[in-house]
DNA sequence: TCTTGTTTGTGTATTATTAACACAATTATA
DNA sequence: TATAATTGTGTTAATAATACACAAACAAGA
């Protein structure tokens, strides 16, 4: 149901199209900033969650592949393009969407807020560090936990956090980000050690600059890992190690 | 409905539109007969896939759950109640049925074959061992197979193959389902300290009968982990070990 | 230019997990 | 009572994960 609709329209629509099911897509948009991860949320436009955050969403059109309408929504609604994204789960609870009746699949796209800042100057969007989110509206509170819940599994396995640094980064950023999204803290050596036992990244041979101590080296993730649309048969083949 | 339609023209002329997708859900039911693990068919009533099987789906009904929708198509379709399900993918293509726009939630079950062999005599169901299957209708290929890799992942977690067998078993059985499903053989030591070490078994204190050769023992697992209709948060709570 | 504060870069010893591997005991059957 | 088939069990080696300390690099300020 179009979050628009006035209420007198949604109970007459409603009504007539009694034996339909609308389906939607949510999108969990994850950044990095502050040694925060951040999640992008918009002011809800619903009377009945007034005051309340929720994510960015759209009624799939019928002539879009389910897997475009998270790239659409992003764009439209943020201006950013070739980000990871991945599908989470569907949520399909009868009362989830107060207008009526509508199933979303959520997905989880990682971004790299510094340069995705000015793409929208949209003051109703905002970065949340995750830790702060206390209730969205709608059952976004459950979504972004289960999108959490499977980013930390996936990180561990698989070489996807980089979309959410700079180009170039320390092992400390590297680190501090790991820790950020896993809220646990590493162990130096170890982290290292085993983050170069996974070979993903190529040494810059450039230092940090601007730090108020000893520089760190940079490094940036195999190309092989960067192509953010890959298909998942692509994704397979690569990640197989 | 997206922001950037603004006149209320246009939000009604494309509300049908908006509701002219259907959902459904399609279950990929596992069951193990004979070394062998197998999925549960259906002969495809659509002339497009005439002669090839399909998966057992039906769409979700307007006043139903999602997560209800795949316990619905169990019970009508086989008679089968009170079954382990899991959501694991949601399918969107545009082309991906022919009479229509249809997204699909994919759900998988594990059942004991034998004990609901006779719950339907519908002969247009059959059991296939998953690796004679070549091509299925639909996407069904590509959702089973989806299936089959969250099941491996999940089985080398969590106390969930219990579902496939009789209540007791031996260990020897166990180990024959974890290599059909895993598609590899496992040493037989390795095997066992592994299990008992995940402590998911009780001992029967009895042993096999009729089998040509030394008896096992046999096992059933924990109650705590043969609930199948848990809810989410009390499986984290259980099998957070 | 020397001292201090801060962070980088590195290795080893310990423990836990996984993998490889062989033989005696039990039952049914001939 | 001998044979065939399978159960039940333990040790060693290899690999991975964890705990832990100190010297070197740079900035800032005395």
């Amino acid at each position: 149901m179009p979050q628009s609709l006035k209420t007198a329209e949604i109970e007459k629509s409603t009504h007539q199209d009694y034996f339909n099911i609308a389906i939607s897509v949510d999108c969990v948009i994850f950044g990095y900033e502050n040694k925060d991860l951040k999640v992008l949320l918009i002011r809800s436009d619903l009377e009945e969650f007034e005051g309340l955050w929720s994510l960015l969403g759209d009624l799939i059109r019928p002539d879009e592949d389910i897997e475009d309408a998270p790239y659409r929504v992003l764009k439209e609604r943020t201006g950013m393009t070739n980000v990871y994204l991945e599908q989470v789960y569907t949520f399909g609870s009868l009362d989830r969407h107060p207008s009526g009746r509508v199933i979303t699949t959520a997905y989880f796209s990682l971004v790299d807020i510094l340069h995705h800042q000015t793409a929208s100057n949209n003051n109703e969007l905002h970065w949340h560090p995750v830790s702060d989110i206390k209730d969205l509206a709608f059952d976004h509170k459950k979504i972004l936990d289960t999108c959490i819940e499977r980013l930390r599994e996936k990180i561990m396995e698989q070489p996807i956090v980089f979309n959410l640094l700079p180009d170039k980064f320390s092992l400390r950023q590297l680190q501090d980000l790991y820790e950020a999204i896993l809220g646990v803290e590493l162990d130096r050596r170890n982290f290292r050690k085993r983050i170069m036992l996974k070979n993903w990244l190529v040494d810059m041979n450039e230092m940090e600059e601007d730090v108020p101590h000893r520089p760190g080296k940079l490094y940036k993730v195999k190309n092989i890992y960067k192509n953010k649309t890959l298909t998942a048969t692509a994704k397979e083949i690569l990640f197989a190690d």
